[in-house]
DNA sequence: TGACAATAGTTCGATATCAAATCATATTGT
DNA sequence: ACAATATGATTTGATATCGAACTATTGTCA
C-alpha cells in the first residue's frame, strides 16, 4: 500500500494558524502602542521617526513606503501627517526632480524619543510573560517570511 | 565600577523589530490572501468561515470577537457581511436573549472548501522558502505571545 | 533624437477596523 | 425584591490602508 501521507488532512492549516497568530499579535500590539503614543501617533508614523533616527534621513518616500511594505499612497498619508505635526520636512530631492527626500526635524527627534519613554512602560512588562530571548530567537525566522513574502509577491 | 549592563542602549529594540515584522507580515499576507479569496471575501470573512468548520459552529458573537481579538462592533459587521452573502445564519440564542448563536449555512461550507482551493497554490509555493518545521518551530512562542498581549491589556 | 516604458508621488473611492455611546437583558448584592 | 452593575449586540464617526487612475519626470532603445 502507499505510504500514509503525513497529515494531508488539512491542508495549510499549520500555516493558517502562524498568519492568523501574527494577525492578531500585529493588531493587539498596535493598539497597544496607539493607545500610550503622544500627540496622536500612530505607530506607522512613530515607525517613521524611530527609522530615521536608527538608519538616518534622507530616504525617499519611494524607498520608505518599500521598507515598511505600503503602498506609495499610504505613505504619502503618513509624511502628511508627520510634517502637519513638524516632525519631518520634505525637501524635493536635488538629483531626481520626480522624488523627495525626507528629513527629521528637531521636533521630530523629541517626538521618537518622547515615544520612546511613553512605550518604555508598555515594554517594561513584556519581557515577564514574553523573554528577550525567545523574541531573538523567533526573529529571524519571522525577517525570512517577511522577505519571501516581499519578494514572491 | 558597576557592571556594565548588557545592550541598554537601545531599550526595547528587540522588541520593535519584532512586532514591526510582525506587523509587516501580517499586512503582506493578508493582502496576498485577499487577492485570490473567491466572492469578495476578506481574511477575517474566510478565516471565520473557516473557524467554524474546523471547531464547530453555534458560537456567539461575543466568543468570536474574544478568539479573533476584534471590538464586538467589528465581529458585527463581519457576521452581517457573511450574513448578507447567505454564508452563515444568525439565529437568537435560547438561553440568553441578549445573545446569538451564528450557524454556517452549506454555502457557507462550501465557501470555505472554495477559499481553501483558491489559497491552495499560494500556500504551495510557501514551503520552498518557509518550511513548515520552521514555522512549527516559532508556533509555540507565537500563541504565548498572543496569549499574553490578550490577558494582559 | 524621439517614442515608449518605467518610476515617483499624489489623489480618489472603498472598506475594515477601532473607540465610544446606546439599548436591552442578566447577574449580583444588599 | 430591587437597585446597581455587568454583559451582548448594535450604531456612529473617525481613520489608516488599499488599489487604481493620474501627472510629471527619467530612462531606454531603435
Amino acid at each position: 500500500m502507499p505510504p500514509k501521507p503525513t497529515k494531508s488532512a488539512e491542508p495549510g492549516a499549520l500555516y493558517f494558524q502562524l498568519f492568523n497568530e501574527i494577525g492578531i499579535i500585529a493588531q493587539l500590539s498596535a493598539n497597544r502602542f496607539e493607545r500610550v503614543l503622544p500627540h496622536g501617533m500612530t505607530l506607522a508614523q512613530f515607525s517613521l521617526l524611530n527609522h530615521c533616527v536608527r538608519l538616518g534621513d534622507g530616504w525617499t518616500p519611494a524607498r520608505l513606503a518599500a521598507a515598511f511594505q505600503v503602498t506609495r499612497g499610504t505613505m504619502t498619508s503618513t509624511l502628511q501627517k508627520l510634517e502637519t505635526k513638524g516632525f519631518i520636512r520634505v525637501d524635493p530631492d536635488p538629483d531626481d526632480a520626480r522624488s523627495k527626500r525626507v528629513f527629521l526635524t528637531p521636533a521630530g527627534k523629541q517626538a521618537r524619543d518622547a515615544s520612546l519613554k511613553a512605550l518604555a512602560p508598555e515594554l517594561a512588562q513584556l519581557p515577564e510573560g514574553f523573554p528577550p530571548e525567545l523574541a531573538a530567537e523567533i526573529l529571524p525566522a519571522l525577517e525570512r517570511l517577511r522577505i519571501w513574502l516581499d519578494t514572491h509577491r
